[in-house]
DNA sequence: CACCAGGACGGGA
DNA sequence: TCCCGTCATGGT
């Protein structure tokens, strides 16, 4: 046995191959690469930064954690990696309960059947987390994968490895002393380039983490700590609730994404109002945010 | 050239 | 509190 490689029990239901499809969805993902049966990342794990690749054996039932530099893991590192991991295909939900939910309801059956076993992808990192997010407020998917490289490559960390490069997502301090101006160059909007260096700013200080959000006792005063800061609405919250922090309950109703989803799902001829979408949602109280992801998928495939 | 895209903000009723 | 105009930038 190396010490480089490790596995995690995979929960039921569980497909890994719907993982990968919806993270293979853009072209222009720049911080992972997939091939026909894992994905390869780069991570900072403890104080380095190790390329990790993630496969399946599902005839065994277990996820499998490879370092590609061969490179043993301490104990320590091994349990800051599962987490992510963890965190990253959400495998700690119990989705039996959710696929009995879709199962029993007419209008969500069609989804147990294209996207069974598909996990909420998670953005463990909240930095990454809320960058994403604000880069991609009111802008195509396309356009906030652009930007979203763009940070990646102008302020991440790379590696290359068998003739590709994998990039780590910049760190809070990456932009300490950074300008607007160097963000607009980008193409960022004013706006979205204030917000992330003065997110950068609060979490490089401590003030804001990841952790300090999860000790919140409800979502109202996450939502509420993030949406103090100037550039994060409400839409951006819950966003980062449900990709980062896990929150079962998390709903973007402002997202138009989702309302073409419903509308779609539903054969409107307008897109729902958020409202609207608050009061169907009420009807599946637990998995708001489950179901919007299975909903995004819906527009993809 | 119009309209859209996985919004945010601020002023006015 | 809710509504609405405005900002801002690339894609189609």
């Amino acid at each position: 046995m190396n010490a480089s490689v490790f596995e995690l029990a995979l929960p039921q239901p569980f497909d890994f191959q719907q993982c990968l499809d919806y993270m293979t969805r853009s072209p222009l993902e720049s911080l992972y690469r997939m091939d026909y049966s894992g994905v390869n990342r780069l991570l900072r794990v403890g104080s380095a930064d190790r390329l990790v690749r993630v496969t399946c054996l599902e005839g065994r039932g277990v996820m499998q954690v490879q370092m590609l530099d061969g490179a043993s893991l301490s104990l320590e590192d091994r349990e800051q990696l599962t987490r992510y991991i963890k965190d990253w295909f959400d495998l700690d939900r119990d989705l039996k309960p959710f696929i009995k939910l879709l199962q029993g309801d007419p209008l969500l059956a069609p989804l147990a059947e294209r996207f069974a076993g598909l996990r909420l992808v998670g953005i463990p990192d909240l930095f990454e987390a809320l960058c994403w997010a604000i880069v991609g407020q009111q802008v195509n998917l396309a356009f906030a994968y652009k930007l979203k490289h763009r940070l990646a490559e102008r302020y991440g960390i790379a590696a290359d490895w068998e003739g590709a490069t994998y990039r780590l997502f910049p760190l809070p301090e990456r932009f300490a002393g950074e300008s607007v101006e160097s963000l607009c160059s980008l193409q960022l909007t004013k706006n979205k380039a204030m917000a992330i260096l003065d997110v950068a700013s609060r979490m490089a200080g401590g003030e804001l983490s990841r952790d300090k959000l999860l000790k919140l006792n409800d979502s109202e005063s996450v939502d509420q700590e993030l949406t103090k800061i100037r550039g994060i609405g409400p839409w951006t919250a819950q966003y980062v609730r449900m990709r980062c922090l896990g929150d079962q309950t998390a709903l973007p109703v402002g997202d138009v994404g989702l309302q073409n989803a419903v509308k779609k799902l539903l054969g409107l001829s307008l897109k729902p109002t958020p409202l609207e979408l608050s009061a169907l949602f009420d009807q599946w109280p637990g998995w708001e945010s489950y179901i919007a992801f299975y909903l995004w998928r819906t527009l993809e495939v």
